[in-house]
Parts: structure tokens; sequence; C-alpha cells
DNA sequence: AGCACGCCGACT
DNA sequence: GTCGGCGTGCTC
């Protein structure tokens, strides 16, 4: 008798190893396969990750798989995709594999879709209703159930009753597929002679079935989408899937349109808010190969493609790609890590790349492609500065005269004004005029944010809200408070009180409840039913505006400074495509930037359209600080409700650090955000060169490290774009 | 990540 | 006297 098979099984818990497993006589695994195996006091989903052998410590412990899970084996360039990541990330194996099986629990057999249709005599009773039903399906045709009954205005339970009668019969439907096949003859559009070159180029890498990376670089409104799905079409005609990695999921709805209307059908869609079966399906559909083009958020890098052929990210610079939470990684840079795994070309798309993207780009790492133009010879707008320090408004308000001037003018010629401001509410500080005291989260250290739409004072960290005192807490004094500063909210005020008889409109995440309602708002601002929008972050992405031809940004300081090393490319990132969204369908679009600083680079940057010279300084500040992609980076964070024992944990920390070099290592200091729902932060960074395995590093001092004991915990990120 | 085990505060 | 808080440790 042969010994019994053992395999080592990864299990989507914070562990770094396979765990073994004895195979049962009779049952056959291969490597990738998803097993069902006993863990602890549970079961678990688990994937054979390879051959297993008996070791010491071992003993008793061996269990046996439970039992196979009916879907396609994960395969070698997945399964290797998770031990890179992980590796990389220095996130426990079993985590980064959890984000590859999230379909979880929801698989299993197809809940049956029920269909009817005649099938004997008349029932001995009838009722008003059933002869409705009947009359239905007096053609004798199948119907499913829950339509039939909608359709005749019955209950479904009228139909049950028939079919227990035998008038009717039950019969299995096909599930509804998730996706059907893309039609690359569809709807052919007819290209510009510079997105006809573009689109060439990417069917040449899509043909080349290899790795290779392409910066589809072009401002807004250039077509960027038109081209590249020219490579989806080339892939689709190849037999191979497509990923499509879009930054915001809840504005895709109009790119799923425009996907059906280049290809015939939509896309399989994969986020967080599809239905759990659906989720189920679209995975299986994927490790099976018969969804051809998946279009989802960032937690879409981890489907079981079985046959991948093309990866695309769209608005490849976008900040919502690193994940910051759990496993920490980016997005986009995975994206290219998993292209280069599975063979397999990919197209980063931009107006605005991020600076590691353009540095690769000029060091021809990358190609690149340009769609210099704005479709139809539009230009992009015409951009001036509001010198706060010499033409602001009076204090109190935010709306400098010029630019009140600009948007009266615009609304009374029909158009509308778009007045961009990145803060939520309606003032981000609260003081007591009496004592100078300032409303404070309990938990956090930042300011409570007052909500005058909402009647509260809320925390934008942490969540905690509070309805306003009414009176200080501190002094004692009543009605002693003034709101320091402007939100959204507050400018609406403003913009009323300017323009009276203007329909105005705020966008604010925090005051829209839902995808839906989103979407309605976004129509009637389309629809031309508002003047003046005034909006946060919410307005720079996705939703096209016909009428709009002014854009006023209120504050283009906010987010620069503050020795942020990112802070001026998210800044030149947002505000221009920002700008952007004034013009499209005119061509005739104006920008205002309100600034203190119309010197800084960034500002004149957006001022004279000079895309290069941003990238130019920006670069070469790079290049002369070590920050990336020139060096790398890492950060440590320790947190903990007592603010001595962190701090004492994370010195401890620095002080076993590994010597090395070529490392530096700053800190332990108070991070910026030094209290965050009642922990205390300390913040280490650390920078090595370019070429030098920081992960590894850290992994090495890690181990050194101390027990966490009392509540201390400790968060490594490799590359972190955030530096709070 | 779960889940059990274990040791200290306010209740049926 | 118990119910239950969450700190610590283990899962083949």
């Amino acid at each position: 008798m042969t010994a019994k098979r053992i395999v080592d099984v990864l299990v989507p818990v914070a562990l770094d190893h396979p765990y073994s497993y004895g195979v049962p006589r009779g049952m056959t695994v291969e490597t990738g396969q998803v097993v069902r195996v006993p863990l602890g006091p549970r079961e678990s989903t688990g994937v054979v990750w390879g051959e297993g052998e008996w070791k010491p410590g071992l003993h008793n412990r061996l269990k046996d798989i439970t039992d196979i899970v009916p879907v396609p084996p994960l395969t070698d360039e997945l399964r290797g995709f998770v031990d890179w990541l992980s590796n990389y990330t220095l996130s426990p194996r079993g985590m980064v594999l959890r984000m590859a099986l999230r379909m979880n629990e929801h698989l299993g057999p197809e809940r049956e879709r029920v269909g009817i249709r005649l099938a004997g005599p008349k029932p001995q009773r009838m009722t008003p209703a059933r002869g409705r039903v009947l009359r239905l399906l007096e053609d004798g045709f199948v119907r499913p159930k829950g339509e039939a009954a909608r359709e005749a205005g019955v209950s479904p339970s009228v139909i049950d009753g028939l079919v227990d009668d035998g008038a009717l019969e039950a019969v299995a439907l096909k599930p509804e597929p998730i996706a059907e096949t893309p039609d690359p003859t569809y709807d052919v559009p007819t290209l510009t002679a510079a997105q006809e070159k573009a689109a060439g180029a990417l069917r040449e890498a899509v043909k080349a079935e290899t790795f290779a990376v392409t910066l589809l670089d072009g401002v807004t409104g250039s077509g960027k989408t038109d081209v590249y799905f020219e490579a989806v079409a080339q892939a689709v005609r190849a037999g191979r899937q497509t990923l499509i990695l879009m930054p915001e999921i809840a504005l895709t709805n109009a790119f799923l349109d425009r996907f059906a209307a280049r290809f015939g059908v939509r896309p399989a869609e994969w986020h967080s808010q599809v239905a759990p079966r659906r989720r189920a399906r679209t995975w299986a559909g994927i490790a099976s190969g018969e969804i051809p083009v998946v279009v989802g958020a960032r937690s879409a890098l981890f489907l079981p493609f079985v046959n991948p052929g093309l990866i695309i990210v769209d608005e490849e610079h976008d900040a919502v790609y690193k994940q910051e939470d759990g496993v920490h990684y980016h997005a986009r840079d995975m994206a290219v890590v998993r292209a280069r795994i599975a063979n397999v070309p990919i197209i980063l798309s931009s107006a605005t790349p991020s600076v590691e993207t353009e540095v690769n780009a000029r060091k021809s790492r990358y190609t690149r492609l340009s769609l210099p133009e704005r479709f139809g010879g539009q230009q992009m707008p015409h951009m001036e500065a509001i010198d706060l320090k010499r033409e602001g408004p009076i204090r109190g308000r935010y709306i400098a005269p010029r630019l009140a001037e600009a948007v009266g003018i615009a609304i009374e010629r029909g158009e509308q004004a778009l007045l961009f401001l990145n803060r939520r509410g309606y003032a981000p500080l609260t003081l007591c005029r009496g004592c100078g005291h300032r409303l404070q989260c309990p938990n956090c250290d930042a300011w409570l944010v007052e909500h005058r739409f909402r009647r509260q004072l809320s925390c934008h960290h942490c969540g905690f809200t509070t309805s306003p005192p009414k009176s200080c807490p501190k002094c004692n004094a009543v009605d002693s408070f003034v709101a320091v500063g402007p939100g959204v909210e507050r400018l609406e005020e403003e913009v009323a009180s300017l323009f009276p008889n203007a329909r105005a409109m705020v966008l604010s995440s925090d005051l829209i409840v839902g995808v839906e309602r989103m979407q309605q708002e976004f129509a009637e601002i389309a629809e031309g039913r508002v003047d003046i929008v005034v909006g946060t972050q919410l307005v720079a992405k996705g939703h096209h505006f016909p009428k709009l031809n002014l854009v006023g940004v209120v504050d283009a300081d906010m987010g620069l400074g503050q020795g942020d090393p990112r802070a001026a490319e998210r800044t030149f990132q947002l505000l221009h495509q920002v700008a952007g969204r004034a013009g499209r369908e005119t061509g005739q679009g104006h920008g205002f930037l309100q600034t203190h600083q119309p010197e800084h680079p960034v500002i004149r940057a957006l001022l004279s359209g000079d895309r290069e010279a941003f990238y130019g300084s920006e670069i070469a500040s790079r290049e002369k600080f070590g920050y990336p992609p020139f060096g790398r980076l890492a950060s440590l964070v320790v947190t903990g409700a007592d603010k001595h024992k962190t701090e004492a944990h994370a010195k401890k920390l620095v002080a076993l650090a590994p010597s090395d070099p070529a490392v530096r290592i700053l800190g332990p200091a108070e991070a910026p955000l030094a209290l965050v729902r009642g922990r205390h932060r300390y913040r280490v960074l650390i920078k090595s060169p370019r070429a030098f395995d920081l992960s590894g590093y850290m992994r090495d001092w890690i181990a050194l490290a101390p027990k966490m004991t009392g509540g201390i915990k400790r968060e490594v990120d490799i590359d972190p774009q955030s530096f709070l």
C-alpha cells in the first residue's frame, strides 16, 4: 500500500505558509485546485499550492481535504502573482490569496431559474387572476416565472397554484449569461489620424502576445478610450481575455454604455457592489474563459483569467489605485507585475501620467503613444490666475470679484459655471470668539467640520458626529462660535447671495445618498438645468457636462506644500482634470485659479498649459531628493492607545533596524495625523536607492522586532502614497 | 482573519 | 455566585 499523498494548501487567512493536508484515497487534486479543508474548529476554502511532505512537526495533526470545489484550478500565473505580491508587500500569502478568492461561499450550484408554459387542461376552478395568466401563456412559449407573474399582474403564488393543478408546467431555464462576447465589428469608429496611429500600435502590441508597457497619453477629450477599445477588439478577435481597471466604479455606468455602443454588449463588471451570486458567476466565468472582457475596480486585479491577453489601467495616475488598508498595494504597479508574469501587454492611460510612469516613458522603459489634440480640434481651456494677495475677496468671502464677474457673464450667456473646492461641509474649523477654543474630534487629532445642511459637526477621519453645542465647552459663552474657512456648503451660500436668480447645486460625496441619486444629479447638470455647480473632487472625474464653459478653482493652493513629496503631483493632476471639464463641447473653456502663490511651479504649469514644464521640475526635484522613482520608500506606522508605549515601541523598533549604508531611516516621529480613532500614531520613513531590495530589508528588520503586546499595531507600506 | 481559551468587572 | 468584556495564541 502506497503512502497517502500529502499536498500543501494555502488558506485565505493571515498565514504566510501553506498547511499540509492529506488527499483522501480516490480523490485526485492538482496544483491550483480549489478545495475545502478543515481549519481549526471550522472549514475553509483553500488552494493546493504544491506537493507536500511529511515534516517532523506534523505528527498527528494532519487532516484530510474534505472536498473539491468545482471550479477550474488557479493557474500558475495567478499563483505566481499571489506569491510575488505577498513577498513584495510583506503581507501574509494567505491574505493575498483571500483577494483572489473573493467569490468565496457564494459558489456552488446555480440557483435555478424556473420557467413555465401551458401544459394541460384548464383548471377546475377559474379566477380572474388565473384567467390572465392562462391568456398570457396561450402562445405556448416558455416564460420565466417571475416575468410571467409580473406581466399578468398576479402574484407568483397564482402560478404555483396552476402548476399544482396541472394547467401549467414548470421547466428549468438556463441561467442568464453574465457577459456575451463583444463583437469587434459592431460599430467601428472613425478615428483621427493620430488615433489610428496609436490604435495600430496597440493592435500590434496585442498581436505580439508578449509583455510590453504602453503609456497612452492624451488630454481629456482626445479619445483615449476609443483608441484602447481597438486593442480590446484585437484581443477579442484573438480569443484572449481583457481586464480593464477603472478607478471609480460608481462612475463606470457611462463607460459600460460606451463599451456596448462599440461592441454591441456590455462587458462583465467586477467591484464590491456586484451582488454575491453574480460575483460568483463572474468569477467562475472568468476562470472558465467564457467571459472575454471584465471592467473592474482594483480588486479585479486578482481575477482568475485562464487566457489573459491584455490589461488596461484607465486613469493610471489616480490615487485610489493604492490600497491603504489590509494588504497595501498599488493596483497600477501590480497590474504591470501581473502583465509581466502573464506575459501580456499592458496599457496605462492618462491625461496626466504619474511621475513614475512619465519617467518610465522618458527612459523608454514604456512606449509612449501620444494623442496631442482634443477631438474635433478643440482647445484646452484658457487659464488665468487670480492672485489672492492682490485681488482677493473681502474677509469672510471666498469668491474674488474677478471670478464672480466671469461667473455672472457665463450664466447670462446661458452657460454653466463650476466652482471647485475640495472641501466638504460648511466650514473646516469652528472656534469660540470668546476664548479661542477650537471644536476638536475626541478621537482624532483633527478639527470637527461643520455640516450645516445636516446640522452636524463631524470628523472626516473617524466618522464621529455630534450636534453643534449651544455654548462653548471651555468658557461657556453662548452663541460665540464662528465658522472659519470655506467648505462647499458655505460657498453655495455665497453663490446664492451673489447670484440670487441662478440655479445652484452642490455636489459633494456626503450629500449624495446613492449611485442612482448621483447619476440623476449629473443628468440634471448635463441637461442644463443647473447654472452654477459647486463641487468637491467628485466633479473632477467621469461625467461630461456639455454646457460647462467656466471653471473656478477657489483654493488652488490647497494640497500644496507641507512636506508631502506627492503634493505637487496630486494637485497638478486634480486641477488639470477639473479645468479640463470646461469647454469640452464648445472648445472655448475658461479657467480661473485663485491662489496665493501664482509663481509656484504647479500653478505656472497649469496656467501656461505647459505640462512638460511641470514634469520637468517635478522630476528634477524627485531626482535631487532621491524620491520615487529615483529611490524607494517604505513607511512603518506604529499605532496604539497609549501614547508613550506607542512611541517607546517605535523607538525600540528603529533601534533594531539592520544597519545598511544604502538605507536611511527617518523617525520615528509623530505622524502628521498623530491621533486617529483614539490611536496614537508614530511614523518611520525608510529610504533606499532604486536598485535595492527594500522589501527584503524590511522583512529582515520586522523579523527582529519585539512582539506586539498591549494592542500596539504595526503597518508596513512599501511605496507609500500618503504621508499622513 | 476567525475562533477558542482565559482571566477580571457589573448583573440576573 | 454567573455573564461577558477583549487580550493572546493557534489553526496542517
